[in-house]
RNA sequence: CGGAGUAUAGCGCAGCCUGGUAGCGCACCUGCUUCGGGAGCAGGGGGUCGCGUGUUCGAAUCACGCUACUCCGACCA
């Protein structure tokens, strides 16, 4: 992408409506645009590192045995007088009436509805297991939505629910769920913490929050220090293998928020010298409710003996729209954004020094082309601005990679890297740069991990 | 929903106390010179001062009401 040709309103001073640093480098970046109280635009470079976490946590879902669908954002309340929690949810809920005067709803969540669609289709035992997940826009009409996209009133999550003839097959779902959580923060450069959580409205009697340590997480948190490098599981992970003892080594390890604090246990199970305190962003929340909706909603199947059965149903979210401010929040300097590769909204910033002179032009026409062919997402600025705008602009937007060429370095025939995170520059042959550059990206991009 | 604040050009702000019809920096437009870390000079455009009512000869400025947004608390991906 040429700059010049790109949308990229970059912001050199901070809207004051902006507390934290993410929110801040997010509108300063020209990646969102607030609309109202807690609703967002996501501005093309927002946009492009939005879809980017999405496709993780989609990769990550399928590999785990998940199976992708879409439901609407607006449910008639019909479905929800039959759970009892067209009542219950209270003023969270956006109500809406349609031309008829039928009631309807904004979706805060989708039980309901994915419940009904299983009941529709599923009859048999030996359809299951059966977990079924959409990336779906979702409004809360919060008390008080704050921090920019990571408290937003609406905002897309991830929501898969899991069907499965009894506690034991349930159970065994809800670890394939951590465990692909586990992998899924991971490849975003994050390190997501499973901690025993409270269930809430939703209900339920397993559930574990995953937080992303920083110091502007709305939660503190309580844990084992060990679980900060925890190595995840791999790749080879088979999910259909028993995964209980991935899931009792993680959680062996104390890790509670401040509401399920057990400060005697946390004391106890943890030598002094390990014992953390902190502050967490919860990007995930998986549940596990047993018949909570089955139940009422008459999902059932026909087991083995010919007797129906309820089917106990789990529920898993991520909240991509705050995951990428929880990325910023982990990963940023004085000058701006540092993006793992994995999530940049580009590899690569080609800078030219002296965009309008022809030799300089003509190498860095050249250089772009070669990075398009090597497979890198390059953004070319051949903007008419000063150096410092440049490297100003690319140091604000995240990108992970500089490769920087002007006049004097052409003279010698080298051009310049930086690597954004570290600060560190490397002069190489131009005729090596793009080489280069792909042997430093291509092993981040952690889509295989 | 309780408490506190803010609202003046796209963004950040001054002006308000002590009423006289709006200004600064950045951004934007034109021209020239520049270009190795947010360029210089010259010229230029852009504002129903959040909305309404009132006081006054006269309101960005004073009074009252409303709205939006932000922050602190209780809830959530």
């Amino acid at each position: 992408m040429r700059l010049s040709r790109y949308f990229l309103p970059v912001l050199k001073e901070s809207p004051k409506e902006a507390e934290i640093v993410s929110h801040k480098l997010m509108l300063r970046a020209g990646m969102i645009k607030q609309q109202a109280a807690g609703s967002y635009s996501w501005l093309p470079l927002g946009f492009k590192v939005l879809q980017k976490v999405v496709r993780i946590i989609e990769e990550e879902q399928d590999r785990s045995g998940a199976i992708e669908l879409l439901m609407p954002t607006v449910q008639s309340a019909e479905l929800w007088r039959e759970s009892g929690r067209y009542d219950a949810y209270g003023k969270e809920m956006l109500r809406i009436e349609d031309r008829h005067e039928r009631e309807m709803l904004y979706g805060p969540t989708n039980e309901e509805m994915i419940t009904d669609i299983f009941r529709t289709y599923v009859k048999s035992y030996k359809d299951l297991p059966l977990n079924l997940y959409h990336i779906q826009w979702k409004f809360r009409d919060e008390v008080r939505p704050r921090f920019g996209t990571m408290r937003s009133r609406e905002f897309l999550m991830k929501d898969a629910y899991s069907f499965d003839l009894d506690r034991e097959g349930a159970t065994a779902a809800f670890y394939r769920m951590f465990v692909a959580y586990l992998r899924t923060f991971h490849r975003m450069g994050l390190v997501g913490i499973p901690m025993r959580a409270d269930s809430g409205p939703i209900g339920g009697d397993l559930s574990y929050e995953f937080h992303v340590l920083a110091e502007t997480g709305e939660s503190a948190v309580f844990l084992h220090a060990d679980l900060v490098d925890k190595p995840i599981p791999s790749i080879d992970t088979d999910f259909r293998a028993d995964l209980a003892p991935v899931f009792n080594d993680w959680t062996s390890l104390y890790a509670a928020t401040d509401e399920m604090l057990d400060e005697a246990r946390f004391a106890a199970e943890v030598p002094e010298e390990k014992r953390l305190s902190a502050r967490g962003i919860e990007v995930g929340h998986i549940f596990y409710f047993g018949t909570k909706y089955s139940e009422p909603m008459k999902a059932s199947v026909t087991g083995p003996d010919g007797s129906a059965i309820n089917v106990h149903m789990g529920s898993y979210g991520i909240g991509p729209t705050r995951l990428v401010p929880a990325i910023i929040e982990a990963s940023h300097d004085e000058a701006g954004i540092i993006w793992p590769v994995s999530v940049a909204p580009f590899e690569v910033a080609l800078i030219n020094l002296k965009a309008g002179d022809a030799a300089t032009d003509a190498a860095c026409d050249s250089l772009y082309g070669e990075l398009g062919a090597a497979g890198l997402d390059a953004l070319y600025d051949d903007r008419d601005q000063p150096a410092g705008a440049k490297f100003a602009t690319a140091d604000l937007i995240g990108i992970p990679y500089q490769l920087i060429v002007g006049p004097r370095g052409l003279r010698d025939g080298q051009a310049e890297i930086k690597h954004r995170a570290s600060g560190e520059r490397e002069t190489l042959p131009l005729a090596t740069a793009v080489a280069r550059l792909r042997g430093l990206v291509e092993p981040q991009r952690r889509d295989k991990v």
